[in-house]
DNA sequence: AGGATTTATACTCAATGTGAGCATAATAAG
DNA sequence: CTTATTATGCTCACATTGAGTATAAATCCT
């Protein structure tokens, strides 16, 4: 089956490991030491003969460099753009013409996030994509009049631009995480699509903290997964610890999903689909105590369980 | 970054081309030549400097080697086990030590599919999925009986086997495609166990049609992804000529889905979420002729549309 | 100590969506 | 012209969801 001239490549496996810290979902990083300073998302290579699986290749080397218990692991998509190291402004030298690199990104969940300074905050990386505290600012003042004017009066533009920022009447969809940040690359609203040399000057206004290659893709499609199967496998359990109160489940999943959500629905969603059993013991903080639970573990897997529906809070649009 | 021990690998890249011919979803299969006549997928290697992404190699070979019009493509899971082509009964030999081969597999969809022979159903692969004329009886006759044998006391397989084909009481899901075929394959129920050398006898009981490698397993990652996405995004019209019926669009619905759907109610959806649109012509057939649709494109992009509610006829459980 | 504040939880209600079925219309076949 | 077949309009009960009110149990503050 003619495999003379296929050419071998390099694979690389990227990992958006990700945890909440207080109110802030976060993402582990490597600092970067050439002159632009952006970090990038850890990875390692795959050895085909050593690992019997990429997965397993994966765990492998987060366990050596991290020292992370990450539970929940989930292969994301497979990057064999040559756009990934391409030439940049200052020409591509990094690698020779042989070795091409496919990067296969991963999405994986930890419950803890030890050594603070090594995770980024991912609302640093995409102001746009919090909205708990309302529309942000970063929308009106600097992206949509950016994306207008790059529209101009092509309708194809014009009608993307309206599905995917829900603008200006229809709402905004919190999943839509990589379309969005693909369409300001296109658009030459982050800096990535300098480095890639596709917009002449440097980006002024920083949309959001860069990063290595196309690093922030991946981070943007792990938040749109993540944010997509929060809504139907109860994955925000990966990130709790093993007692917790309902309203941290809450706080956590609005972290996520950048959203308010409706308190009271929120538990009765969690009710009805029994998720969760009481611990017996009581929380002790501020205000009346509220009663621990633990995840109910279905034991043998927690793929094919429900997950939360999600009662949106108002505020959605505007 | 330590790249000296990487060893470097061949992207192969398999496709699951789908198509619906009648009320039957079938997919594009290449013979085998081997004793045992198993059909394969067809695939095709990267070669990384010549398509700038995977996509586009992908569509290259099928556009040389298929002819094929194919419209989605998406790309389902990447696969790095070297169990793809271990040890099978007569040992490894097709190739040699060093090449190690990756495997991405994609889904696409495509309008016609002409060369009647080279299009395989998808329900002679897979038997059990087709609930379209009520609980197929090669579960209870054969695969229930066979997998409780299995998990005999083990609690954790009683469980699984619970989730995974909703027995006794639970629904069945049609999404679980792959839970299920993994399952069998772990029981050593499908005729590739045995060829990957996990089952030391043949299987006799003829679960399905069996396929190379594991193409059957990306086969019904296909289908899992497949009836997942039916019911969210609008990929029906994929597989629709120009002009369709609304029966039409429901027979090709069911006929993925393997289940039966309540008339009225899928036409309501339909409606409700303005796809369609008529083209003011009328079929001519048995019965009383019904109206021609055209998909309503959304022009600039068919993804973030909403996609069909399915509205479930009975027959489910039982 | 005692009101203010904070957080937790129970319950209600209207609007909407969904599953299921009945009734009727328009054609071809016999 | 009657029957079979397919298309389509409409109803109705029930479940789910969004939104809000009311009340309970603790801490904080003066």
């Amino acid at each position: 089956m003619d495999k003379n001239h296929t050419a071998s490549v390099l694979i690389d496996l990227s990992a958006a490991i990700v945890s909440v810290r207080g109110d802030q979902p976060v993402c582990l990083t490597v600092p970067d030491v050439s002159e632009y300073q952006t970090p990038g998302l850890p990875f390692g290579p795959f050895y085909p003969d050593r690992h019997r699986t990429m997965e397993i290749g994966l765990r492998q080397w987060v366990i050596e460099q991290t020292a992370l218990d990450i539970g929940y692991v989930e292969q994301l998509y497979t990057f064999g753009d040559r756009g990934r190291r391409s030439e940049g402004p200052e020409g591509a030298d990094s690698q020779n013409e042989e070795e091409h690199i496919v990067s296969v990104g991963y999405l994986a969940l930890s419950k803890q996030c030890p050594q603070p300074d090594q995770w980024s905050e991912w609302y640093k990386h995409f102001p746009w994509e919090d909205w708990r505290n309302g529309r942000p600012n970063i929308l009106n003042q600097q992206i949509i009049p950016y994306l207008e004017a790059w529209s101009g009066s092509d309708e194809f533009r014009r009608l993307r631009l309206q599905q995917v920022f829900g603008f200006p009447d229809k709402a905004w969809n919190d999943e839509f995480v990589l379309d969005r940040y693909e369409l300001m690359y296109e658009a030459g609203l982050v800096w990535e699509a300098y480095a890639d040399g596709r917009q002449k000057e440097k980006i002024s206004s920083q949309n959001g903290i860069a990063m290595q290659l196309d690093h922030r893709r991946i981070l943007a499609t792990a938040m749109s997964r993540l944010r997509a199967k929060l809504k139907y496998r109860p994955v925000v359990f990966e990130l709790m610890p093993s007692a917790f109160t309902l309203t941290q489940v809450q706080k956590t999943t609005e972290a996520i999903l950048g959203a308010i959500l409706h308190k009271q629905n929120f538990r009765r969603q969690l009710a009805k689909n029994e998720l969760v059993e009481p611990t017996g013991q009581m929380s002790k903080a501020r205000g009346r105590p509220a009663e621990l639970f633990k995840f109910k573990h279905d034991e043998s897997q927690s793929t094919n369980l429900p997950g939360l529906r999600i009662p949106l809070g108002k505020s959605r649009n505007f």
